[in-house]
DNA sequence: GTCTATAATATGATAGAC
DNA sequence: GTCTATCATATTATAGAC
């Protein structure tokens, strides 16, 4: 976490950066030993054997060393710490989680690579021990005022949804439908209406479903 | 899209299908020309190039060939025909995508490799041909009764992140909790919040912000 | 811990007979 | 339109000197 030290970490971090940039750009399987020694400083392929056993172990490690669980179960709980109502808790989960996110997108995409290349074992590995952590603060959410009767996993998943697809639809939505708003306020309309909902309450036609 | 009639258009499709399947266990990378020959009947390598180009020719063809918009398009459409309210309108979308989406998961995969490989822009173009359909249904979705004041971009947006969450989250959810509740349970938990919220509105103690 | 050199194999694509 | 055989190259990984 602090800058490295020795040679051989300070080599070892060269490597990884210069494997995320690559895999990032031309996927796993698209980028080659070869391309990884030379973007690392000119290296030997060869050198690259010295700090990890094979070419999947570059991957694994970058997930296990770079991935944003930490900053973000801290962010989110610091961020919901004084909620005193469900209204202010998802407010703010879902603010934490739109602002941490979009600054670990490389992350996010090495994650699409884990799943495309690895069926998602090594994103998996490290997810399910945050999980604990997560499924307490949802815990925590269903004892607070203000809010509708949602089961529990409807609520985590729900989160989740919306904040994978918030991120994930900054991918395919035109630039110029994206740009029309800020971040913020995009970020302010999806929690409205995952607030408050779609429908406006006072409004008769709904429960009409033949 | 009937079954295929001449010996060529025979061994195309065994050729795609062979492809598809290889693409989505290994990748594109991981697919070899040699993998495909073999899957598809035993062919030869050489006999690949009678039918494609190149390798990403036979992906681009998959992509151009295999994708569900028109089945989507058509589904929503016809569910939302008849919605009087907003209401119906969003639980006829998203009824009809949860339908639809997870019918069609191959593709969803095949998009995700294209997005890693090729920056998707064999999806995209694909997409932008069904855009304007689709943007002209959200804009009659504003014509409605029964809606809050939402602007168009981001109902689009919004059903476009919850109905691709719902999807994506199949995956990385633990089995146990997805398989607490049916597919319809799931939906029809899913589209009561996005119809009303998780917050209780006639409950003080939102917009206190500080 | 780095390098040069190379092994062993897999790759995309092609030539040319049938 | 299919096949066998092959080219030219790229691949992961290793051996062994410095």
């Amino acid at each position: 976490m602090s800058q490295p030290v020795s040679r051989g970490e300070q080599a070892r971090a060269e490597i990884l950066e210069a494997a995320k940039m690559l895999f990032l750009a031309n996927g796993y399987h698209g980028t080659s030993m070869r391309a990884i020694a030379e973007a690392s400083g000119g290296r030997a392929v060869a050198g690259l054997y010295n700090h990890f056993p094979t070419k999947e172990a570059i991957f694994r490690a970058l997930i296990e060393e770079r991935n944003p669980y930490g900053v973000l179960v801290e962010t989110v709980s610091s961020a919901v710490e004084g909620a005193a109502t469900l209204a202010e808790f998802v407010d703010g989960v879902l603010r934490a989680v739109f602002d941490v996110m979009p600054r670990h997108y490389d992350f996010l995409q090495l994650a699409q690579i884990d799943f495309r290349e690895f069926e998602g074992r090594n994103v998996t590995r490290v997810f399910e021990q945050v999980f604990p952590s997560l499924l307490m603060l949802i815990r925590r959410a269903q004892s607070l005022p203000g809010g509708r009767p949602v089961p529990d996993m409807v609520l985590a998943r729900l989160l989740a949804s919306v904040t994978l697809g918030f991120v994930l639809t900054e991918q395919i939505v035109p630039h110029t439908v994206l740009n029309a708003l800020s971040r913020k306020e995009w970020a302010d309309l999806f929690i409205d209406v995952v607030l408050h909902g779609l429908a406006r309450d006072d409004a008769a036609g709904e429960g009409m479903e033949s």
